[in-house]
DNA sequence: AAATATTCTGCAACCCCGTTGCAAGTTCGG
DNA sequence: CCGAACTTGCAACGGGGTTGCAGAATATTT
């Protein structure tokens, strides 16, 4: 409870009980959510865009990180707290193609690319798709 | 012109006016392209209905590939045509913050990685977004 | 060249996603 | 406990994407 708390104030935002709802449901599932996700856990107690809000605040402050799919935007915990004036991620991302799931593999950062002359990178989002440990 | 036909017969398409279109866009073009994108092109044309059906049918067929990003899928053509059975793609794809295209780098192909027991990728896609050459 | 079966297109309608403006409610510092 | 600053809910909107159906176009057969 009181992390949920402390979590908010690092990152100054007030503390609201749709902000500590939403960050708990993140904590409790382990896996990457959608707007969706949060608006069945949570929808009968704020409204949507309350919720389209709160994610978008939680992204700003780097509470959240975007995780690209072929078929919706997915948020997940930034593991070591981003600041908002940096995002930091470079691992990898799988997503299940029999349960559904998208998971962070943390320990699994994405390897280096020689990029041809005249690239810059800055961002960079692996996604990998296939069977995962709990479906096979 | 013969080769749109071509394109479209191997693949077991009738050939129309809008699948011509639709398909010399992405060849003219060089990038990814939105569902937006082809509208603004050829929107006067075509209902953009058919051009949704258009983009479903031409990804089934292996014509086109998916490509992530933060803000919408994009499609782009497949290089080396695939089937209706299998798409391969393991090439990066790049997006430049500066103009917003989004290209094929068919040339690099994504790094090996090592997963954790027990899980079985079957596909891969990696975005790099920054800045591109002709932005810089 | 005409008739047929098959496939494609346009229209209307619909649902979901995500955003904005505004008024009312809540949080926090003094 | 008061006021300033911020957050929420509501209503409304635009855009993305899908479906059903009737009419049009394409390919095939004779």
């Amino acid at each position: 409870m009181d992390q949920l708390r402390d979590t908010l104030k690092v990152h100054h935002l007030r503390t609201t009980t749709c902000r500590e709802d939403v960050l708990s449901t993140f904590i409790n599932r382990k896996n990457a959510l959608s707007h969706g996700d949060l608006e069945g856990a949570l929808g009968e107690n704020y409204d949507r865009v309350t919720i389209y809000r709160t994610l978008k605040t939680f992204l700003e402050k780097g509470i959240i990180h975007k995780v690209l799919d072929d078929e919706g935007l997915r948020y997940a915990l930034c593991s070591h707290s981003c600041s908002e004036e940096k995002h930091q991620h470079d691992h990898i991302h799988f997503k299940c193609s029999a349960c559904g799931e998208t998971n962070c593999l943390e320990n699994l950062h994405i390897p280096a690319v020689q990029l041809p002359e005249g690239y810059f990178p800055e961002h960079f989002n692996l996604l990998i798709q296939g069977v995962c440990p709990k479906c096979n």
